[in-house]
Order: structure tokens, then sequence, then C-alpha cells
DNA sequence: GAGGGACATGTCCCTAAGGACATGTGTCGA
DNA sequence: TCGACACATGTCCTTAGGGACATGTCCCTC
């Protein structure tokens, strides 16, 4: 359910269409919660449909937007302090490392190599966006604020598991019985 | 697929059960992969059908151990050095925190204290799981070497969330508009 | 010998997610 | 004016995952 609540959480900042939230969910969200727009628009009725969110406007294009409800804030605060965190986390990099002596060490390298890189990308990406944040380039509100923590989150996440690829990279490897 | 390859790759190290693989899922694997028995045996069935593992033998109370086949074994393989890794992460906690700003001071930092304790407590657990690895207490044949790595991954990725956790807390509670 | 508990394998149902496919609309430039 | 493209919303189908429920077995202890 917490798509859901992540919607109502964008919803709060101001009205908005179901384009808008997708759109919301591949940029900044996408690595973090992905979300394609079929499950939106389709989460976005039945929100409505229970009364968390209005139609505020439609606009061209069949453009609809939408505006959180006094019991769709209720929702979603009442999620942030009363409903425990879901720590669920299914990283298939993980678990492929589990695996690793079954890889020649060719490859090995070359996929370690590779996932460094791509870590160290998207760490970069962020720490990009936190200095645009510092910078003040997105304002300072509340908002942001949180997005800024939000940020850190990621760049803390993916520089460490860039360190991490980096440091298995110098393991010896297994000595492997063929 | 993902389980798929799991169940693969850990029958790879030798003869399994259906209940041996969902307690070793529940062990090391849970915080990284969970998965729940009645998909594992169902995967096991699928995985049988197909020819890339085969029971190795029918022990006391129904128990049936897998054994991975040629077939299976230049699965996981392939899955390994050929087909891409899938990089979705799905954090609800960092979800959670683009919202922080809809919270009361009060409930926030009870809130990142209640993360910072639960990361620390993780990334504690893997680093004692690292430290009996590198004591030898798991001896030293190649998947522990693996295992070595993944655990460190475990370790680096909760010892960041935890810092993450108390660096939010020292951040300027957002001025809120209210 | 009775009962509890770990061992062991499943079914069933519901929701979540991924991805292909379908469709319509304003805008802008060639 | 035609076409490309971003805007905008949806359906449909399949698989993955969570969780409740069901069942049977062996062993150990009281």
């Amino acid at each position: 359910m917490s798509l859901r609540h992540g919607l109502l959480g964008l919803l709060a900042e101001g009205p908005a269409s179901g384009y808008d939230l997708a759109r919301r969910f591949g940029e900044l969200l996408g690595s973090i919660w992905p979300a394609q727009h079929p499950k939106i628009y389709a989460e976005l009725n039945r929100l409505a449909a229970e009364g968390l969110v209005e139609v505020e406007s439609e606009g061209p294009r069949r453009r609809k937007a939408y505006r959180i409800t006094d019991a769709g804030l209720a929702e979603v605060k009442h999620w942030l302090s009363s409903v425990d965190v879901d720590h669920t986390m299914r990283l298939q990099p993980l678990l492929r490392s589990l695996f690793f002596w079954l890889m020649d060490a060719d490859d090995l390298q070359r996929h370690l190599a590779a996932e460094a890189q791509f870590y160290t990308e998207i760490a970069e990406q962020y720490r990009q966006y936190a200095v645009a944040k510092d910078r003040g380039d997105f304002g300072n509100s509340p908002q942001t604020q949180s997005m800024r923590v939000a940020i850190e989150a990621g760049v803390r996440i993916y520089s460490a598991l860039a360190d991490w690829a980096d440091w298995a990279q110098t393991m010896p490897p297994a000595a492997k019985p063929e």
C-alpha cells in the first residue's frame, strides 16, 4: 500500500494530475520507488472513489488534476506516524553476490567494475541534486527540506554500494575447485 | 525470476530440500531477498518440471531433497554473467522520508531514532557474521568467500542507513507553515 | 501413551507490479 | 496542412509476492 501513500504524500504538496505524478515518480522517485503510469492512474481512481482525493479541475487533453482531501491528508499522516515501517529490501545485486563463486574470475571482475560504475554514477546524480538544493535552487520550503533528506539517503546508499563493489574487486579470487 | 536463480544458486552448493532452502532464505537471505515457503516449494516443482533440478532422494516425513542438474547449473551461470542486473530498489523508509515535512517534530524525532536503532542493530548482526567468517567459523570454501562479500554489503548498506537516520535527526526541523 | 514441537510440503486467494497495447489531444515546426 | 511529439489516460494480461489455511510425520519429553 505504499504507492497509495506515496501519491497522497505528493498530492499533499498541491494538486497534480496522474501524468504529473507519474513524471515525479519517474524522476526523483524512480530509483527508490518505481511506479508505472497504469498503476498510478488506477490508484488515483481508487483513492477518488474512497474520498481521499478529489478532482480539482479538468483541463485540456482530458487532464484531470487531483486535490487531496482532509480525509486523505489524515490518512497519510496516520501512515507516517502510526503504521509500522516496512523495511523489506530486495536487492538483486546482493542476491547475486552470494553466487559469485560460480562465476569465473574475469566475468566477476567485469561485473564488479560495471556495478561500481553504475552506483558511482547514481550517487553522483544524487550528489548534484543535493548541491542544487543546498544552493537554494528549489527554494526552502519544508517539502524541499524533506527532499534534501531523501536525497542524502540516496547519496549514502549508492556510495556505500559503489564502495562495496570496489572493495569486492580487491578480494582475493576464491581458489576455485573445478 | 530472481527466486528461481536464488534457489538454483543455493542448490549449486549441494542438494537440499525445500524446507532447508526456506530456512536459508529466512536466515541470511531474509533481509536482502525475502521468500516464503509456499513460493519456494512451488518454484522447486516448476524447476523440476523444467529439468533444472531433480529429486535427489526422498527422506522421512516426505522430505524431498533436490539436486541441481547440469542444465540448472548452466542456467544460473548464464544468469550471473549474461543477464542484466535488476537494480530495482524499493525502500519504503526512503519514500517516507520525502514526506517527513507532514509529521510533527516530535513524531519525526521518535521515528528517526527508532530507524537509526533498527539499522544499527542489523548492521551489527552482519558485522558479527563477518567476524565469524573472518575467524574461519564457516571454513574457507569459495561459497563462504562469496557469503563474506554479501555480508559486507549488508554491513555497509545498513550502516549507511543508520548514519543517515542519525544525520537526519540533526537537520534543523523545517519551519512548518501551519 | 499423550501431547507438543520441529520437520516437511503443500493449496488457495488476494494484491502488487511489470509491460504490452490502445487511444485521444493540443502544439509547433517543416 | 501534415506529421511529429509531448501531453494525457486508460485496459488487459501475466507473474510475483504475502499470508492464511491445511495436512501429515517423526521425536522427545512428561
